[in-house]
This record gives C-alpha cells, structure tokens and sequence, in this order.
DNA sequence: AATTTGACGAAGC
DNA sequence: GGCTTCGCCAAAT
C-alpha cells in the first residue's frame, strides 16, 4: 500500500458526520494535488475492506459523483440522517458543509 | 510488464 | 451553462 493511499484512507475515516469533502480535497491533504482520481479509485476499491464513510465524499461541484442510481440514493439517504441537506439531484451546499481543514484562527488559505 | 481505466479537476471552447 | 481535452497516477486487467 502506497503512503499516498494510506493518507487518503485516514483522511476519508476522520472526515465528520454532517460534512463532506471533494475528491480534489482529500487528494489534495493527502499530498497529491492532482490525486483526485486515486481517491476515487481508492474509495472504489476500499471502501469495502475499510470502515470508509464514502458517502461524505462529493465532487468539487457538491454532486454525488456516483453513477449507480443505487448506491447515488443510498448516499443521498445517508447525507441526510447526518443533517446533510441534499437535492434531488444529489447535490449538497459545499459552502455549507464542506469539512474543511481549519487553521485554528479561521484564517482560509484560498492557495498553497 | 504493458495497457487501460476511472465515484475527478481545471482549463479551454 | 454544457461539452471536450488534458493531466494524474494507483489499481485492475
């Protein structure tokens, strides 16, 4: 198992309940800024083995990226006992709920 | 070992 | 606002 994948497990495991986090976010924590699509093969194929919350995990555009209609309303579902107000469509308010990883004065660093 | 894939993201049209 | 292209890199085949 690569370090970069372990940290994306991590991430995906402290993410809390009533938030969500992009792909690009959890890439991004776990070091590789362009890893997005790791994460999602990653919770594609761990989510299974690990205890992973990967319905908390959206896309940058708040959407459920998921394609089975399924397992897309089984996160939907999941979303909104958490408190996660989410649409019809499957998409959620990221300004609302996006866990973001705080600077401890709420200082937001738009770049690094 | 080589090639394809993919629940994505940003940029370009 | 939507569609296309490119980048990205581990996992699957």
């Amino acid at each position: 198992m690569q370090p970069f994948t372990h940290r994306v497990i991590n991430i995906i495991k402290a993410i809390p309940e009533g938030t969500v986090m992009t792909y690009g976010q959890i890439a991004e924590q776990a070091g590789s800024r362009r890893g997005a699509r790791q994460v999602v093969r990653i919770l594609h194929s761990l989510s299974d083995i690990h205890q992973l919350p990967w319905h908390r995990v959206v896309n940058a555009k708040g959407e459920i990226a998921i394609r089975d209609e399924e397992a897309r309303d089984m996160q939907v579902f999941y979303l909104n006992q958490e408190g996660v107000e989410t649409s019809e469509d499957g998409h959620v308010d990221l300004d609302k709920y996006r866990h973001r990883c705080e600077a401890g004065d709420g200082h937001f660093y738009p770049f690094e």
